[in-house]
DNA sequence: TTGTATGCGTTATCAT
DNA sequence: ATGATAACGCATACAA
C-alpha cells in the first residue's frame, strides 16, 4: 500500500502539502493540489485508518448493541441506523449481546479503547450504574430501551401507549378476560415494564381484573405461543382475548388455537405487537402494534453523529408514536 | 486513557516488559508479570487497538458483505458468521451493499486500506474480475454466492440441488405444467444461474416440457407473489405447481390464490425456499427447500480466519448438503 | 530476563 | 503558500 510519504515523493512536494490536499485545508495552490491529486491516482492512495485513528482520535464509527439481530424488529433497527449512518460517512459496527451482561460489558469496553467514537444501545441487560459509567469514555444513547432517570439521552417508543392501545381495543370489543403474555417479566421495574404498565393501565381505568393465572412471562418463539395456548386449554376459566407482546408468539397462539378446534377471533379475540410480515400471513391476519422503527433508527444514529461531532451537544429525549392496526384476529 | 506507558511508569518497568506481558511473551519473570498486571489493574488499561493496527498491520476485524441484513437469510447467516468470528477474538463489520455495484466497491476498498483482515462477500454485485482484483489486498471468501472459475474460496450451497428437489418432487406428484419464479434472471450466467439448472435439468430429464410464459423473473417479496398469481389467473392455459425460490413470494402466491377461491395444493401446488418461520405459518403449511445456513456461516467464518493467520492457506470449496422439507403445500 | 531505540502513517505546530 | 518535525501508542530488533 501506497502512503502518504510515497505520494509526497512522487509529486516532489512534502508529507504536509499532501495531507492539506487530502483533508481540504485552505492555503494550497492550484496546480500544486492537481499535482498531489495526480500523484494519489497513480498510486491508488488511500489514507490508512489506523494511523488517522491514532492521530486524531476519531474513528468514524458507530456501535449498536443489539440482543440478536435474527430478530426482525432489531434488523431493522440496525438496517435504518446503518443506512443513516453511511450517509454521513461512518461505519457502524455491530454486536449481539445474546442478552448476556459480560458480552454487554466487553463491548461497552470498545468505547474506552476508542474502537467506536460513540455507542448506541438498544437493551440493556447489566444495571444501569454499570451501564452509565461508560459514558465518561464517550457518548451514549439509548434507543428503544429506556431507563427511569434522566443520565442519559434516549430515543424510544411509546410501549405503554402501545399495550394501553391494544387492550384498550380488546376491551372495547367487550372483552372482559383478557390474557396477558410479555418477552420480560411482570414487575414493576425490568425488561418490559412500560407495557405493563400499560396494560394495567387501561385495565383498571375500565374497570376489569387482573387474573394473576392469565399472566405469561418470557414468551418469544411461535413454539412459546403454542405452549401459552395448551396452558390456557387445561384452564377451566378461559380468558376470551389475549395480548400477546408479540406477532411470533401470536401467530403461535393462533395456530395452536385452530388445531385444537377453536375460531379466532370468536372464541379468542388476539393481539401481536410490532406488526411483523406474518402479521398478514397467519390466518385471521393479525391485530398488531406498530411501531416506527426505521424513525427510531435514523434518528439514534442523528443525535449519535451530532453528539460525536458536537461535544457539549444534549440531545432532548424523544417518545415516537405508536399505532394500533385492526385486522381480523380481534 | 492509560497508555503502555502510563503502566510502565507505574510498576516501574519498561513499556517493553509491559508489551511482552499484554502479549504474553516468554522470558518474563513471574514477579514482574504481576507487577505489571497490578499497574494495569490500577489504570484500567487496555490497549490502544489503532496503535496495534499501525504497528502490526492486524485488525483482527473481518468485513462481510450482504446485500441486505432485514433478509432473514442472510441475518442468520451473518448471525454464524459473528458468533464463530466472537469466539476467535474477531469482530465482524456488517456491509449493506443493497445490491449496488459502487457499494461494493467503497466497502472492498476497506480490505484495501487495512481496515478489515479480510472479506467474506455474500453476493457479487459487480463483475467478478473487478472484484477479484481486491484479492491482492487480503483474504476473500465467496460464501453463498459464488463463480465459476477456481480463483478464489467458496463455500457455497447446492443451489441447483436444491431446485431439482423441488422441481423432482412436483413431478413425482404428477405435475407436468409447472410455473418457476427467481429471485434474479432467467440466464444461463448471473443471478440464480443455479436453480435456473436445476429447474431446468429436472424438467428435461422427466420430459416435461418449459413453458416461457410461466417463467417470473426478479420476484422477492409477499406483494410479488401476489402479483405473480394474479397474472397467472389471467392466463387461460394455467400452470397446476409453482416453485418460487423465495417463502415469501410463495406466501404471496398461496394467500393470493386462496383470496382468489383457489384450492392449494389441489389447484395449485406451491415450493418455497429458505425454510423460514412463516413456511409453518401459511396454511397450508410450505413445502420448501431448507438450507444449512448456519453451517455455512460457521465454515465461512473459521475458513477466513484461517486465512488471515496463515497467509499460504488455501481452503477447499465447499458444497453443503440442502434438503427437500415436504409439508402440505404441494 | 530486561531495556533502548526505532518506525508504523498521519496530522498539528511552528517556522519560513 | 509550503515544509520540517514532533507526537499519537504500540511492538520489535537489537543490545546488554
Amino acid at each position: 500500500m501506497a502512503t502518504i510519504s510515497d505520494v509526497a515523493k512522487l509529486s516532489g512536494l512534502s508529507k504536509t502539502t499532501v495531507s492539506r490536499v487530502i483533508n481540504n485545508h485552505p492555503y494550497v495552490s492550484k496546480d500544486k493540489r492537481a499535482q498531489v491529486y495526480e500523484a494519489m491516482e497513480q498510486l491508488g492512495y488511500s489514507p490508512n485508518p489506523a494511523a488517522r485513528r491514532l492521530r486524531g482520535q476519531i474513528t468514524t464509527t458507530i456501535g449498536v448493541i443489539v440482543p440478536k439481530i435474527v430478530n426482525p424488529f432489531f434488523s431493522h433497527l440496525v438496517n435504518a441506523i446503518e443506512q443513516t449512518a453511511y450517509q454521513k460517512g461512518y461505519q457502524v459496527l455491530i454486536f449481539q449481546s445474546y442478552e448476556d451482561k459480560n458480552k454487554e460489558i466487553a463491548f461497552l469496553n470498545l468505547l474506552k479503547t476508542r474502537q467506536v467514537d460513540g455507542i448506541i444501545l438498544t437493551s440493556i441487560e447489566n444495571k444501569w450504574e454499570v451501564v452509565a459509567d461508560y459514558q465518561q469514555y464517550g457518548p451514549m444513547i439509548l434507543c428503544n430501551d429506556y431507563i427511569n432517570q434522566n443520565t442519559v439521552p434516549m430515543i424510544r417508543l411509546d410501549q405503554a401507549k402501545g399495550a394501553f392501545l391494544g387492550i384498550e381495543h380488546l376491551i372495547k370489543q367487550g372483552h372482559q378476560k383478557i390474557a396477558y403474555c410479555t418477552g420480560g417479566l411482570f414487575d414493576e421495574e425490568g425488561k418490559g415494564k412500560d407495557r405493563n404498565n400499560g396494560f394495567q393501565k387501561a385495565m383498571t381505568q375500565s374497570g376489569v381484573n387482573v387474573n394473576p393465572q392469565w399472566i405469561f412471562i418470557d414468551q418469544h418463539s411461535i413454539e412459546d405461543g403454542r405452549d401459552v395456548l395448551r396452558q390456557l386449554l387445561e384452564m377451566t376459566n378461559r380468558p376470551t382475548a389475549i395480548f400477546t407482546g408479540s406477532d411470533e408468539v401470536a401467530a403461535g397462539v393462533i395456530m395452536e388455537a385452530k388445531k385444537n378446534g377453536l375460531t379466532v377471533p370468536r372464541d379468542l379475540a388476539v393481539v401481536g405487537f410490532d406488526d411483523q410480515p406474518l402479521a398478514q400471513i397467519v390466518e385471521p391476519n393479525l391485530t398488531t402494534i406498530r411501531q416506527p422503527v426505521n424513525l427510531m433508527g435514523t434518528k439514534a444514529s442523528e443525535r449519535m453523529i451530532q453528539m460525536i461531532e458536537e461535544p457539549h451537544f444534549k440531545p432532548e429525549h424523544e417518545q415516537l408514536p405508536i399505532e394500533l392496526v385492526v385486522r381480523s384476529s380481534t
